[in-house]
RNA sequence: GGGCGAAUAGCUCAGUUGGUAGAGCGUCUGCCUUACACGCAGAAGGUCACAGGUUCGAGCCCUGUUUCGCCCACCA
């Protein structure tokens, strides 16, 4: 750290300086002035966007490559309106090509200038204050005047002297201060420093070697073209607000006092003439002790430091990388000699419909009390994880929570249905069951259905995917999954075939079982992205023990329930209900009225349509279920084909033959243009010869498959006559 | 000036080893079916910005173009 006059950005407004971080810039349309110089030697015209400052050039530059203004190089020019002698000198700084080529130099109101005075020994005249205003050495016609109107006044000054070469129209990049928007006038000035490089050294490589990593990567480059092209920070603040700078000066010596304690006497000459700096510290250097200093450092033994540093993830936004990301693993690197944390993850930021940054000077921002006393807290941490792809920013609309509210609404619904049918100790909690047994489902050893072990099956991939989306920070696609998994999986078709044991005769204790461990398991899943709903709802399962869903483990998927047997049923029973649910919907047959179905399949596809003869009657609405190789197929049914089986339902009198044509005449060119894709890909040599093994038989089985469906097509559409 | 991201169904967006385009909302058709109308069932809707290229095969890989958005930047 280090104290030095060097020019820094500085906010008139606010009256302090700022870091190089704070400084916002902003494209504009400007205007370049080409101004006079007059010279014996020459003619000398300056090029200039803030013609104000001209009243503190103290010199002229030219670039050394600049052979047409070589001889220019040790002479010297006038500055208008003060009238000051002003030696032109040659600095690598300056660029031939742009403007005139000469450049007016200011060394106490530009950065560059400033360089260029400091290398050439140049005068340094302070024309601007610290309020924005003209000083005395702006001259008489000048002092007081604001920045903005001094360079008005100075161009219709110029003008009147006939000294303006000409104006033409400039695009550049003004900076401005984040906080107020005021425009930043460089500034020389006193001011504490960090020097930055030997700590950006160690944090390179950090992120180098992948102590640190980054999610999405692409941060990580972001990050290292800051850190490879950074200057030192600018760390005092002319403020009220914030930790003090722990110097005291002395007016008998020039020592300088630093102390974490409150000094009574200079340290050099034991003078008590002392007194405090008076600025602030940029409150980014506490932040950037954060990892550690809220843990009990400096005392490097602190039980907290030592157990809680480094941790394992930074979750933040993008927009901080510069300010907090990167000074903290600098802070953490030098003070603590490893790295502050292992990952950062970057979220998107929140922005409002128009695409708004949400802020609070736009006002912009809806207040999280009311969006969480109308819509629930779950549903809005839920909407915004499931809408939110990892580093992509997300356009905020309320109606969006809807899908959370939604969610957390089915959630419920679906844990009363199951939680009205067993009680705390698992017994079930209505219709006896055959045998009049009512002990608990919780020491039952289960004796699974299929479709119970098609739910375990489901479960476990959902658990694992879920998981693995989660390891690779695909929290959208987590949250999205589990959601998919438990209303379509869980609550369309799981429940609703549960009913039929529910609510019939039999032992129940299987299906209690199994529906709650499902739920259970599914708000354990869920419960990072909607912790409340899912403790509430788990505090009345019977397996709750009393304990938090927060203490157990994440559910990682059972490879052993996998069952591919158990899901092939399931497909067939899906295919059938849906093609059902599909000739009744297209026929508008009354939803109450149970119809005849009857199932054209072969063995040992007969009988697991059989097999699953209940669940298709109730999610269907069936009254009778045939299921052969010869069902009959008449005149007047509607006949689907799935694959090598057929879902035939005669509707005498609801049927209309001309309907039913075009229903299948519809089906017959969908399934026609499928073929010919699949046959013209079967049919290209570079595809059987190249494509791997299992892509060219699965476009092998789909195109039997397709020829089946294609002949039962064919053969109803010949029993419908013509 | 440099870098990054986006462009997919009417809207908001998913789509990571290149192999039959998905969701939510909205729309249309039926349903208040004993968990849920914040719901159930069914349906319609897409030359995946444009132009080339690689490949048996491209929303996905490569090149270029256009239009938006963001970040960085001392050409005055």
């Amino acid at each position: 750290i280090y104290r030095g006059d060097y020019i820094v950005n500085w906010c008139p407004v606010d009256q302090t300086a700022i870091s190089d971080e704070e400084v916002q810039h902003e494209e504009r349309e400007s205007k370049l002035y080409w101004i006079r110089y007059p010279s014996p030697h020459g003619e000398v015209v300056v090029a200039t966007t803030r013609p104000e400052t001209m009243l503190g050039d103290t010199g002229v530059a030219v670039s050394p490559e600049d052979a047409a203004k070589r001889h220019l190089v040790g002479k010297t020019c006038t500055l208008p309106i003060i009238g000051r002698e002003l030696p032109i000198v040659a600095d690598a700084a300056v660029q031939k090509e742009f403007g005139s080529g000469f450049v007016k130099v200011t060394p106490a109101h530009d950065p560059v200038d400033y360089g260029i005075g400091k290398r050439h020994n140049l005068a340094t005249v302070v024309v601007i204050d610290r309020t924005g205003k003209m000083t005395a050495q702006a001259g008489a016609d000048f002092a007081g005047l604001d920045r903005f109107e001094a360079r008005a006044k100075v161009i219709e000054r110029l003008e009147h002297d006939g000294l303006v070469v000409k104006v033409e129209p400039h695009r550049h990049a003004v900076g401005k201060h984040d906080r107020c928007g005021t425009v930043i006038e460089p500034l020389l000035s006193t001011q504490w420093f960090v020097k930055m490089a030997p700590l950006a050294e160690p944090a390179v490589r950090a992120a180098e070697t992948e102590a640190i990593t980054f999610y999405p990567e692409r941060w990580r480059n972001v990050y290292m073209s800051w850190m490879t092209n950074i200057r030192d920070w600018c760390i005092s603040r002319q403020l009220w607000w914030g930790h003090r700078i722990p110097v005291w000066y002395c007016d008998d010596c020039d020592h300088l006092t630093v102390s974490r304690t409150d000094p009574t006497r200079c340290e050099g000459c034991g003078g008590a003439k002392i007194r405090q700096d008076e600025d602030v510290l940029d409150t980014w250097f506490s932040s950037w002790l954060w990892t550690f200093s809220p843990l009990g450092w400096p005392d490097e033994d602190a039980p907290d430091l030592k157990r809680y540093h480094p941790t394992s993830v930074l979750v933040t936004g993008s927009e901080i990388i510069f300010f907090w990301v990167a000074r903290m693993i600098m802070a953490s690197l030098e003070f603590m000699r490893e790295v502050p944390f292992r990952h950062v993850f970057l979220t998107g930021i929140v922005r409002d419909g128009q695409g708004r940054k949400m802020s609070k000077s736009l006002g912009n921002s809806p207040d999280p009390l009311d969006i969480i006393d109308k819509w629930g807290t779950d549903a809005f941490r839920f909407t915004l994880s499931m809408l939110s792809p990892p580093g992509k920013d997300v356009f905020f609309d309320e109606a969006k929570l809807e899908l959370g509210r939604n969610f957390g609404n089915k959630m419920w619904q679906a844990s009363r249905l199951i939680l009205g049918a067993v009680d705390k100790e698992g017994k079930p909690l209505f219709k006896e069951n055959a045998n009049g047994d009512f002990t608990s489902t919780l020491a039952f050893r289960p004796e699974y259905a299929w479709e119970d072990r098609w739910i375990l099956s489901a479960l476990s991939r959902c658990a694992s995917d879920t998981n693995r989306c989660f390891e690779e920070w695909r929290l959208n696609e987590g949250a999205a999954r589990v959601y998919d998994f438990f209303w379509h999986d869980f609550c369309d078709w799981y429940l609703e075939l549960a009913k039929v044991r529910l609510y019939g005769e039999g032992d129940k204790r299987t299906v209690l079982a199994v529906m709650v461990h499902v739920l259970g398991e599914s708000l354990k899943l869920m419960h990072p992205l909607m912790p409340y709903i899912t403790e509430e709802i788990a505090s009345a399962l019977p397996t709750s023990n009393g304990r938090l869903l927060l203490e157990h483990a994440y559910p990682q998927g059972d490879g052993r329930a996998l069952d591919a047997e158990a899901e092939g049923r399931m497909t067939v029973l899906r295919d059938v209900v849906t093609s059902v649910r599909n000739v009744r919907a297209a026929y508008r047959v009354n939803p109450g009225l149970k119809i005849p179905v009857r199932v054209r399949a072969h063995e040992p596809k007969a009988s697991l349509v059989r097999e699953a003869t209940d669940g298709i009657v109730r999610l269907a609405g069936v009254a009778t279920l045939e299921v052969g190789p010869d069902v009959a197929k008449e005149k007047g049914s509607a006949a689907t084909p799935i694959g090598d089986l057929e879902v035939v339902i005669p509707l005498a009198g609801v049927v209309d033959v001309e309907a039913e044509r075009a229903r299948l005449t519809r089906e017959r060119e969908k399934v026609d243009a499928e073929l010919s894709e699949v046959a013209r890909k079967l049919a290209n040599e570079g595809f059987v010869a190249k494509a791997k093994p299992e892509v060219v038989e699965r476009e092998r089985a789909r195109r039997e498959r397709l020829e089946t469906e294609l002949s039962k097509l064919v053969e109803s559409l010949g029993l419908l006559g013509h």
